[in-house]
DNA sequence: TCCGTTTGTAAGCAACTGCTTACAACGCTA
DNA sequence: TAGCGTTGTAAGCAGTTGCTTACAAACGGA
């Protein structure tokens, strides 16, 4: 609706690549279900019938967008920072990586179901339970995984006071003593 | 399907509770979006036009299942016991109050949301509250209540291993531990 | 320059969605 | 028994959805 409306240069990757972040946006935003190929097609500026040629269905897509939305992060943290870095990239409201909202708001969506328990249960949790030396530290890992995914649902998703607002460092603090409770805590 | 097709006599009242049966476990299944009013029709063995002559819209309907899967087992329990039995009715498996999956599951929808912050936020939280003295003491009550939520999420939603499978009573204990650290710490 | 492939566009299709309407069967009351 | 509101049924409507098809424009190698 500019004036400057771009012709579209002849460019498959960067169509595909503006596809991809629509999607990663709108399904972060609204959920699977609650986003149409219409939308995401807009929002990237391409025909939605593009979408189809580069990625066949939407769930295709879908699951392209949670593969591409990593573990990168996870990969380059210490162990011992992982907690609070996660957290923290969690409760940062202007973040750029979607991936918990993705799979928050597509919980009742199958395929986002599967991508939890691969994404975060591998990789994740296993790198958590590094942080024990407890028999049972995977399940203890998977409790605390559960905390910060627990908090990212009310803070997101339920608008829960005075969560919402509360300072980062605030919830920082509590959630690792609590954890340092439930992961160091030997035996 | 069996010999026994029954007539359907003329219960309105009876028509509508099926109607709210056969909804609050759906959306419990399946979430919001992903369940139909063909579907909750279907299963109460009722007309579907019946469904918006009771309820008016689907969306109607959700909010009085909300409405109904409620705070009364809330109400009725002593705050120093209500962890361990929210916890408890949330690992407890063959369940009959839905109102925790209904959540999880329709957590991209907004309806939900809103409920999801006035049943949990007002009510549990509240209560929660009064287990600590802290100045911080709401947010200490959000993060364990996050806690309880996350765990649900992650068990029924992404079938986290060994989250699943691990016993009641394991998991009872590492989060009292945790939650008795962030709560009960004073300042 | 010619031609085949790649990229982008426009239109449409079949299925499904929430919701409505028109109507039949029942049961109560007068 | 006649009449009428209540309950249940069947069919359909308009909008949306994921996905497909038919075609035009741009590119690159010959």
């Amino acid at each position: 609706m500019t004036a400057e409306q771009q012709v579209r240069k002849r460019d498959a990757a960067a169509t595909k690549a503006s596809l991809l972040d629509a999607a990663a946006e709108l399904f972060a935003e609204r959920g699977f279900d609650r986003t149409t190929v219409r939308d995401i097609a807009k929002r990237a500026g391409a025909n939605q019938s593009l979408l189809f040629r580069y990625f066949g269905t939407k769930e295709a897509l879908f699951e392209e967008v949670v593969a591409r939305s990593g573990l990168e992060k996870l990969a380059a943290t210490p162990p011992e920072q992982l907690l609070s870095t996660i957290l923290r990239s969690m409760l940062d409201t202007d973040r750029k990586d979607h991936s918990l909202a993705v799979f928050l708001r597509s919980a009742e969506h199958d395929s986002a179901a599967g991508a939890i328990r691969r994404q975060l249960g591998e990789a994740y949790s296993q790198a958590l339970t590094t942080l024990t030396d407890s028999p049972d530290a995977e399940l203890r890992a998977d409790l605390a995984l559960a905390w910060l995914l627990g908090i990212g649902l009310l803070r997101e998703i339920g608008g829960k006071e005075p969560l919402t607002n509360a300072a980062t460092e605030d919830i920082v603090e509590l959630v690792l003593a609590g954890t340092r409770t439930l992961l160091e805590r030997g035996e």
